[in-house]
DNA sequence: TTGTAAGCGTTATCAC
DNA sequence: GTGATAACGCTTACAA
């Protein structure tokens, strides 16, 4: 028996298509199109008819075909730094239950932290001529290439010329670490930041809200990493014998801090009170549990897809600012 | 001045295609495609022309037109349970950069760790003509839908029927901390499961290897949530007076098992030992940081996305089977 | 080396 | 209510 020729190429094996579907069922690739998409103007019996036959071939209108002739994909373009990392992913997982709602799909692409290969990411996504994109945590500071028509979402902290952003109002979650240390009679502060404007913003908040109390706060620096928060407490400790209170600029630091402490036979939250930013899933693993400044990061996901579709949809649209929330726990209560 | 006419309907501005860069640098569409294409077919001073042209007009040749003569989209459609745990967020990794390098991009979908929304899911992926797929841990006991010359790959542990798949030798991993414990002298031990099978097979291993040494081991089950590794372990707290080392299926519950042992006054490793599996980012966070059985999550990713590439280019391909680690860490050793 | 032209699978605009 | 037919943006024989 003869066999099929197998060709060092891809097979390409094609699934029945409307033409297909339209002989079978003796009417026109037209009508076999109508009852696809407009079943209202078709006869039933006819419609019937080329139902069956669609389902006995299997037959699905391919996308490709149509978002061709139609000018849009039914993509959304997704850019994030990384994506094992547990807030974005939250994020991720608002923007898909938004898009899900109407019939959109998501196209991901990693930035790894690092503006060339964000750009690589973006051109990758743009070739699939996704109707619209959002891009998390932007590392460039120039604009991210866009076809006519097309818009980019970023969910950044402000980023100037970055017309659609959704963020986060940092400045508001120092001021919330602030009021909760003063609330518990806290006086000796200190505030572990990182590099970059978010760590920025959210000290303002903090050292805002102390001045108007008349306080001053220590400051140490780390890089975001569980270690530079270990080190930047254990720098702030060798130099001043009082401290009652430290505020961190993330969770992972403030787990180093909380080792830090811990290593030094410092009760917390007896002796000293922890306070981190993002409530990760994290926070409320760590030994105590640690007290956080919440972001909203499934909400802020879900706003950005919302934006972004209001941008498709041709109508107009605004930023939306977040705010933070603090969440108590051990570290900063009686456990 | 006149205004463009703003209609409700979306504008569908369609940027600059390959006639519009033809006729500009005065050639035939079909230079220009080549130019893209099949570049050395082209006269050097003819392709510059092009290329100069197209990158004034921002032009790139639109997947959607090229995909649908060609069969072919470019696409790896991908079926996570839950973005936002870690462990699918290394394996996305892992797909993405084995993606990159072939020029194909990534489809995203969720199945919430459910058989409907699963099947939802792929048929979501499935409407863009994906290429191939990768199902991370599957929920349904039958196989997703696919058409002709179209595989899924699944990361998952062995499951009736799935042709390609990636997986781990939990077994392996359950000999890995027998032995370790073993190795550390301790006698009186535990393990603490949870449903399904991937947890099954880590016991069956565990178990092995200790009868081999002629020793028994006490049972409790937990649901992988950090809760109920607390509860595990103080049920087993109550019942044996003697317990020194305990194998956790998994490392969230792991965090829970040294909260309990924590409470009651317990040192870890001193008087009881700990080791966990997956070895999450968490692991190394806990404290003690938690000695943990490493699933090469990254590389299992890797391997899936090579295993699909395989598929889609007409090859053979044969499941892959990735041996556990041995992570050691405080709870088991000296500080 | 380049151009012409036939498709790829659909939708949408006309007629009928 | 239905059928021709012209796009949509591109690739690829085949001719020149």
């Amino acid at each position: 028996m003869p066999e099929t020729t197998h060709s060092s190429v891809l097979p390409l094996v094609r699934s029945a298509g409307i033409r297909e579907v339209a002989r079978l069922s003796g009417v026109s690739i037209a009508t076999v199109s109508r009852v696809f998409n407009d079943a209202a103007s078709v006869r039933p019996d006819t419609q019937q008819r080329v139902l069956e036959q669609a389902a006995a071939l299997g037959y699905e209108p391919s996308s490709l075909g149509r978002n061709l002739v139609r000018g849009r994909s039914e993509l959304l373009g997704l850019i994030v730094p990384n994506v094992s990392f547990p807030l974005y992913g939250q994020m991720i997982g608002g923007i898909e239950d938004v898009l899900g709602h109407r019939g959109m799909s998501m196209l991901l692409a990693s930035s790894h932290d690092d503006a060339v290969s964000e750009l690589t990411a973006a051109q990758k996504v743009l070739r699939h001529a996704v109707d619209g994109g959002v891009v998390i945590n932007t590392q460039s500071d120039v604009a991210l290439p866009a076809p006519r028509g097309m818009n980019w979402v970023h969910i950044s902290p402000e980023h100037s010329g970055l017309p659609y952003r959704v963020e986060l109002d940092n400045a508001a979650g120092g001021r919330l670490a602030a009021r909760e240390f003063l609330r518990l009679g806290r006086r000796h502060l200190a505030y572990i930041g990182a590099p970059g404007r978010e760590s920025s913003e959210r000290q303002h908040g903090f050292a805002g809200e102390l001045s108007r109390a008349g306080l001053d706060y220590r400051r140490a620096q780390g890089d975001y990493s569980e270690l530079s928060g270990t080190q930047a407490a254990d720098d702030l400790l060798e130099k001043s014998s009082v401290l009652d209170a430290v505020f961190v600029a993330g969770d992972l630091m403030a787990a180093g801090v909380l080792r830090a402490l811990h290593m030094r036979g410092l009760r917390v939250p007896g002796e000293v009170a922890v306070i981190g930013f993002d409530d990760a899933a994290l926070a409320s693993l760590l030994y105590p549990r640690l007290t956080s400044i919440r972001q909203p990061a499934y909400a802020m996901g879900a706003a950005a897809a919302e934006l972004s579709l209001r941008l498709i949809g041709g109508h107009s649209a605004e930023s939306v600012v977040f705010s933070p929330e603090l969440v108590r726990r051990e570290s900063t209560g009686p456990p």
